[in-house]
DNA sequence: GGACGTTGGCTATAGGCTATAGCTTGGAGG
DNA sequence: CCTCCAAGCTATAGCCTATAGCCAACGTCC
């Protein structure tokens, strides 16, 4: 394997472009990445960049690619560390509101089409499609634990999960970019939005067994 | 007023400039706008455009502003047409639909920031704000009707108004952009969205002079 | 130990973009 | 009739992506 004049390897000089790309995407919006920018900061001529990336539609994919990976296995996480059902999806939106927000840059490249010309490959793509999966079988879950109405475990149901999360999440980023999970104006209500879903699919029977048989279902103060 | 030597007056370059650059986006990305691109197709030079718009990011500004402005007015028409209320609301939320799926480009420009750079000028941006408030003015409306608990009028009742509305249009933009407003996979949820903001500020006191003491309320199916 | 292929740099360059400088021209208004 | 200026033009600087082609050093294999 080739070694650099100052002893850095191959896959450093790679890692080291894919960080640079995201600080400078942070600097200059997600569109304005510039290879050139890139290799200046890197320390070398913007064409040796070409070695280690066919263009800047593959920088971006890498991007995508990793940035997809990373919220998959944070979901994942946040899925088994808690019971199945409405504890999990709680955790599993908290999570991707704390990752997108300490990655600003990275969500709004997952959550938009903000590059002209770059749609994700396949490759890269492959990640979000599997957390979709999971999603569908929390939901799946918190239909069999009589938490939601069966309506939810549907496509318009998941869709409707999406809008929600991925709603609050995108207004945030586009309106106080640089906010934390806690302060944002937009990103303080995941929890209120999150609510809002399980509230619209809560189920419909009551189970007989548990509460008065007259009384109004508890109403969580919005 | 000089004249062209094909008879166009100045300001009809300018609207033709407008246009075109709107025509431009829709295919290459918001982001991906070229003046010489719109120079050529609207038939001058590229530094020809410079005596119309200062910059690329007026041209940006002046969409922007065009765009926020028909927003507005569309809003502002659904509001008076119908009581004021829920039937406002819905309404509303129909019309703010409607025309971001026949406008995606602006759409998008208004909702995300997708342009490195760019942020809309203060004057360009006041149709938004004034927005803002025909939505608080609906919300004090439902509550004083009686149909949206008071919790809903609020910063954070507002907020997650536009959550469930803009984030269903652009999930919409940014998976499915060229869809018509029935046939797209989120923006046909827009009512079900809606219905799950009215549903989580239901207010909690029912009136007593309606409906039997000792139902449950009416859950509308999902 | 030496020859050689591969890796990862480099320079030069083509062609696209925004933006500025400064020239030209024809119609409007005094 | 003459002047002025709006709105076109060319030329050019300086940024960008991407390609072509050169070269040094390292690892490998004979």
């Amino acid at each position: 394997m080739a070694v650099r004049a100052d002893g850095r390897r191959r896959v450093d000089t790679r890692r080291a472009i894919l960080d640079t790309a995201v600080e400078v995407m942070a600097e200059r919006g997600v569109a304005g990445l510039s290879l050139s920018e890139v290799a200046r900061r890197v320390g070398i001529k913007q064409p040796s960049l070409y070695k280690h990336f066919a263009s800047l539609h593959a920088v971006y994919d890498e991007v995508f690619r990793e940035g997809a990976q990373r919220q998959l296995e944070a979901v994942a996480r946040a899925a088994m560390a808690s019971e199945p059902g409405l504890p999990a999806m709680e955790a599993v939106v908290e999570a991707i509101g704390r990752l997108a927000m300490a990655n600003p840059v990275v969500a709004q490249l997952l959550s938009w089409r903000p590059v002209p010309d770059f749609t994700p490959s396949e490759e890269a793509f492959r990640p979000s499609v599997e957390m979709v999966g999971i999603v569908r079988t929390m939901l799946r879950d918190a239909v069999a634990a009589g938490e939601l109405d069966p309506a939810a475990d549907s496509d318009s149901g998941a869709a409707l999960f999406s809008i929600v999360v991925a709603g609050t999440l995108t207004q945030q980023l586009a309106n106080e970019p640089g906010a934390t999970y806690e302060g944002g104006r937009f990103s303080s209500l995941l929890p209120s939005a999150h609510a809002m879903f399980v509230r619209y699919f809560a189920p419909k029977i009551v189970s007989q067994a548990e509460g008065q048989p007259c009384t109004r279902p508890e109403h969580r103060k919005p």
